[in-house]
DNA sequence: AAGTGGGCTTCCCAACGCTGGAAGGTCAAG
DNA sequence: CTTGACCTTCCAGCGTTGGGAAGCCCACTT
């Protein structure tokens, strides 16, 4: 199987294989006489593993760390779990500050009349405090 | 006024500012004999301004388009209104991508027990369909 | 055998929005 | 005069791709 076909089944775009491989995420294809990567069914499987858990908004590194305990019979599922949680509560961190950043704009959105006249609360509240209350 | 004193008073990174005047999105700095960076309190509000919209979130070249309005008195409030609008529809669909994460997340969270063993539902599930460990 | 077209290879550059560091100039105080 | 804080420019890198150039490989047709 060449990156392009293996690129199709997994979802991932050959560029983005050729990326991982060149940055260690996953071990370097075998290659064939005229030096083309070669994949088997089983790096389809650790490619489509690779990217659900980017899927899932995992880094790089973690997906990396995720894959080592994939392979490791032995690894305790705390630690999987560990992971997932942290990763929930960076996830939780970026939902609360575009919900602020949300409120915000919202309320100056709703104050702006919004027509052909110059007279703008949202601009005039980015110019600085003081001119209006939150 | 210099680069140091201007970013303590208006938030933002001395390397920053040098940068948004790289890019054109602020203009270039008067002088001072010794080649310093000299800055005034319009400058000042000018920054304020700057740091203040992307800490809403919005692109630097956003960002320039709200200086340009900001600037223009004769500006038509809908603009800046439709342009606050788009970013709360982007910063909707952010949020709608991560709480989606998090839904699938929380999910194997609460199916994986998290011991020293290492049956782990969050690694079948990202290993792939039919391969659930039951 | 030669050509054609598609896939593959490596390499470099761009994007975003900074951030760090190196090498060196300026300035005010001791 | 020296010190040390501040400033200058330039170069490089972060993470995760995407785009494209130049050239090799392979299967197919003529």
């Amino acid at each position: 199987m060449n990156i392009g076909s293996i690129a199709k089944r997994s979802g991932l775009p050959a560029k983005t294989i050729r990326y991982y491989e060149s940055i260690g995420l996953i071990p370097p294809a075998l290659r064939s006489e005229g030096n083309y990567r070669t994949y088997s069914e089983h790096d389809l499987q650790t490619l489509k593993f690779v990217q659900r858990a980017r899927g899932l908004g995992f880094s790089v590194k973690d997906v990396g760390k995720l894959l080592t305990l994939w392979q490791d019979r032995r690894r305790a599922s705390a630690e999987v779990r560990r992971l997932a949680q942290e990763h929930v509560g960076e996830i939780d961190r970026k939902i609360e500050e575009l919900k602020g950043m949300r409120r915000t704009l919202t309320h100056l959105i709703d104050q702006c009349h919004g027509d052909h006249r110059p007279d703008c609360p949202i601009l005039d509240d980015l110019a600085g405090p003081g001119r209006h209350a939150h």
